[in-house]
This record gives structure tokens, sequence and C-alpha cells, in this order.
DNA sequence: TTGTACGCGTTATCAA
DNA sequence: TTGATAACGCGTACAA
């Protein structure tokens, strides 16, 4: 590989003025700077991004922390902020957590050892108190996360209303026995919180109670899904319709549906979330609440790529619309 | 960040010397290896790896090439090349080609500027000789792809095989007018070559014709799956069973197929590839081929950390065994 | 407008 | 065993 070195001596032009053509410098006469470009041109000279990293200068790298790449969700942000990343030319790091906080703090420790230069959380595990030290070393941003401190941007949907819009879409449909099943916890200021607040306004609307042995927590996979579905015919008194945090436990209940003979929507209407790609692939084909996940990913690379520049960023709260896809299981 | 200056301020002992602990030199007294220790401790020093790589010694980082993340074979083997390569302590880059030939070329080029350290190509557009260049810039592998050429390690899955077993697996079944659907090209020396063949060795054995209005080519995605299901209903002499080239395709053919009121398997068997977890999701379930993706995206991975250090790898070829899941599409 | 000299944080060479 | 010094490739005060 050519170095500037070298660009200088087929020139014979000092190596500043070289590095002002590079960097478009405009005090530089038309006559150099020619010259200059012509011999970069004849050495296929490109920049060292090492070397200009070391200096300061350069921002090629955004690192993006995900629970898992094989939640088709989580592919998906991957995919669209990685295609807009390209547009910039800057490289996306994939860091999965495995919902570890040490991994997430190891992964946050890169920004500072300048590995990075900017960090996509949409994961979070730690306290925000561990993660704000980290706004010192470069730019850090929720996304598809919320925790309001005024200090970190936040791109994410609204998940109070899409819960919301969910309960009442089950309630129109003349359901009112409603379960709920959950990726986080029940609880005032947890995981999922403005899920579980966008369900109790929904009910408390219509004077429907939430019952406790209704609701499951922690629940993530098609395995769990399975599980929750059987659970739910052991019991004396059941739901008619059961409102789930992800389309992969929606589909496992369709799993043991089947197997228990239990027809969906009939015995039990089953509602998903995320509108992934085997909603339409159960029997039946899921309810679900689609999130645009595209738009998602390409906002949170255009905000990163803005906080390279800018010190303060002028919005800190990007909220995207969700809305109901309406199949075959409500 | 601390820098080794501030070590060597701290310690009172020379750069070369503080150097020299950090890297486990043996020639250095016990003693001042113990105070070097100490002020490293005490100033949470870590060695800057921008300027470590600038020196060129250093390897962090590992470019992966794929078409698409979110396909879910690839974001599993993503899964499980990134939790090999963080053992130790090796960022795995994303690089989604989309099979274009310039983006792969543009990819392959951050080798050459010592951007990546080596690169794993899951995907594979040029022609070997645009790619062997830069196996001068540093160590370049297949994986899940088959180009022989004697220059680059082959991390793969015996594909031939695969198809063998099959189509082996519907002629015991019973059937004996089989389709296939394939994502690559049905020519001697295209993609999915291997398949092709293990296809018509199978076929051979029992004196079976492939008829060319049955065979599919380039046929990748759920609405692909889909369209050749209705094609395949419109003719009047139609196969009882069909090989497809993957999980989505044939879970597309099961939409279909409940749109039509084909019955599978009686009026025609469906044989997925991949054993994604799609796969069980469909209805009926899909009898498949299993990918040990995991074994493979590992083993890429170990290879890859190997060739950061050996010149000349002594194995260049690494075949994993490939095995059928029968469920109930067959 | 142009060029010289220095620094970014390491590691390697060489002489002591 | 130790330490002074050069070098990796680039950008930028500063002086001219």
């Amino acid at each position: 590989m050519a170095t500037i070195s070298d660009v200088v001596k087929k020139s014979g032009i000092s190596k500043s003025t070289v590095s002002r053509v590079i960097n478009n410098h405009p005090s530089v006469s038309e006559e150099k700077r020619r010259k200059v470009l012509q011999a970069m041109e004849e050495l296929a000279y490109t920049p060292n991004p090492t070397a200009r990293r070391m200096r300061g200068t350069l921002k090629s790298s955004v690192g993006l922390i995900i629970p898992n790449v094989t939640n088709p969700f989580f592919s998906y942000l991957i995919h669209h902020i990685e295609q807009r990343l390209s547009e910039h030319s800057i490289r996306l790091i994939i860091m999965q957590s495995s919902e570890s906080r040490e991994k997430e703090l190891e992964f946050l420790d890169l920004l500072k050892q300048k590995q990075v230069d900017g960090i996509i959380l949409a994961a979070v595990e730690n306290e925000m108190e561990a993660i704000l030290p980290y706004l010192e070393y470069g730019p850090v941003m929720l996304c598809n996360e919320y925790v309001q401190t005024g200090e970190i941007p936040i791109v994410r949907l609204d998940q109070e209303r899409a819960a919301y819009i969910g309960v009442r879409h089950l309630i129109e449909k003349g359901y009112r026995r409603i379960a709920y099943c959950t990726g986080g916890l029940f609880a005032e200021d947890g995981k999922d919180k403005d899920r579980n607040n966008g369900l109790r306004r929904a009910m408390e609307e219509e004077g429907l109670p939430i019952r406790p042995e209704w609701v499951f927590v922690d629940q993530h996979t098609i395995a769990d899904g399975r599980e929750v579905m059987r659970r739910l015919w052991q019991m004396d008194d059941r739901p008619d319709a059961i409102f789930t945090g992800s389309d992969e436990v929606a589909a496992g209940m369709t799993l043991s549906a089947r197997e228990l003979s239990i027809r969906i929507p009939e015995d039990i209407a089953v509602l998903g979330f995320d509108d992934q790609p085997l909603a339409e692939l159960t029997y039946p084909q899921l309810t679900t609440i689609h999130q645009p996940i595209d738009e998602m990913g390409r906002l949170a690379a255009d905000v990163m790529i803005r906080l390279f520049t800018e010190d303060k960023p002028q919005n800190m709260n990007y909220e995207l619309p969700i809305s109901i896809v309406e199949r075959q299981s409500t």
C-alpha cells in the first residue's frame, strides 16, 4: 500500500500540501492540487485509516449491542442499520451481550479504547448510572430501549400505544377474558413497562380486570409459548384470548394448540407482536403488532451519524408509529 | 485513558522496559516488573489498540461477508462465529454484499487497508482470479462456499451428500415423480452444483428421469415458493414430490398449498433444506435437511484464528456431515 | 500559499 | 537487564 510519503516523492510536493489536498483544504494552488491528485491516482493511494484514527480524526465504525443475532427482530434491525451506515462507509460491529451485564460493559469499553466510534444500545442490562460515564468517550444512543435520562438520544417505537391498540383490537372482537404474556416483567418500572401500561389503560377503560394467574412474565422462545399454552389448558377457569410479547411465543402457542386440539381463535385467540416473517407461516396465521423495524434502523443510523458531528443533538427522543396486522388468530 | 507514558512517569521506569512488561518479555527483573504492574494497575492502563495496530502487531477483527443478515441461515452463522471469536477478544464485522460483485470487492479492500485482519467469505460472487490477489494482504477463507483453489482454506458442509440423502429419502418413501427447486442454477458448474450432482446421482441410481419442466432455478424466498406451487398446479402432468433448496421456499409452498386446498404430503410431498426454526412452524411441519451451522461457525472461527499465526494451514478442506430430519411434509 | 517539525501510542533495534 | 531512539502514517501548529 502506498503512503503519503510515496505521494510526496512522486509529486515532489511537501507532505503538508499533499495532506491538504487529501482533506480538501481550500488554500492550495490549482497547479499543485492537480499534480498531487495525479500522483495519488497513479499510486492508487488511499489514506491509512489506522493512522487517521490515531490522529483522532476519522469515524469509521459503530458498535451495535444486541441480546442475540438469531432473534429475527434484531437481525432485521442489523440489516437496516448496516445498510444505512454502509452508505456512509461506516462499518457495523456486532456485539451479542447475551443479556449479560459484564459483556455489555466490556463492549462499552471498546468506545473508551477508541475501537469503535459510537455505540447503539439495542439492549440494556445495566443501570443507567453505569452507562452514563461512557458518554465522555463518544456518542452512545438507545434504540428500541427506553430509559429517559435527558443525556442519551433515544430512537424507539411507541410501545405503550402498541399494547393499547392490541388490547383494543381484542376487546372490539368481543374477547373480554384477556391473558397477558410478556418478555419482560409485570412491574411498575421494569422491562416492558410501557407495554404493561398500555395494557392497563385499555383494560381499565373497559373495566376489565387483569387476573394475576393469567399473567406470564419472562417468556421469549417458541418453547416458552408451547409451555404457556399447556399451563393455560390445565386451568379450570380459562381466558378467551392471550396477548403475547412476541410472534415466537405466539407461534409456540399455535404448536401446542395443535397438539392439544385447541382451536385458534375459536377456543382462544392469540395476538402476536413484531410481525416477523414467521407470523404468516403458522397455522393459523398470526394477527400481530407490526413494528417498523426498517424505519427504526435507518433512523438510528442517521442519528448516530449526526452525533459524530454535532455536540448536542437537537432532538433527544424519536418515536415511531406502530400498527396492527389482522390475520387469522384473533 | 492512561498511556504508556503515564506508566513511565508513575513508575519511574523507562518506556522500553514498561513495554516489555506489557508484552511479557522474559528479560525484566522481578523488582521492576512488580513496580510497573503496580503503576499499570493504579492507572487502570490498557494498551491502545489503534497504536498497536499501526505498529503492525495486533489482530483484533474479522470481516464476514454474507449475502444478507435477515436470512436465518446466515444470522445463525453469524451467531456461532461471533461467539467463538469473542472468546478470543476478536470483533466480527458484518458485511452484507447483497450479492453484488462490487460490494464484495469493496469489502475485500478493507483487508488491504488493514481495517480488518482477516476475511471469512460466506458468499462469493466474483471469480477466484479476482479474489486470490487479496491473499497477499491477509488471511481469506471460504465458509459454506466451495471453490477449490488449493490456496484458500474451506470450511463447508457436504452438499452433494445432503442432496443425495434427501432424494434417497423421497424415493424410499415411494415418491418417484420428483421435482427440484434450487436457489442456484441447474448447470454443471454453477452455484449449488454439488447439490445438483447429489440429486443426479440418486435419481440415476434408480433410473428416474429429471424432467426439465420440473426444475426451478434461482428460487429463494417465501414468495418464490408460493409461486412455484401455483405453477406446479397449473400443469397437466404433476410431480408427487418436490425437493426444495431452502425451508423458506418450502414454507411458501405450504402457504399456497393451503390456499389451493392441496394436501401435503398426500397430493405432493415437500422436502425442505436447512432445518431452520420455521421448519416446525409450518403446517404441516417440514421434513428437511439439517445443516450443523453451529459447528460450521465455530470451526470457521477456529480456522481463521489459526490462520493468524500459521503461515500455511495443514488442512485446507474441512467438511462437516449433514443429516435429515423427518417431520410431516414427506 | 507553502513547508518544517512535532506528536499521536506503540514496539523494535541497538548500544550500553 | 536496561534505556535512548527511531519508526509506523497521518495531520497540524507554526513559521516563512
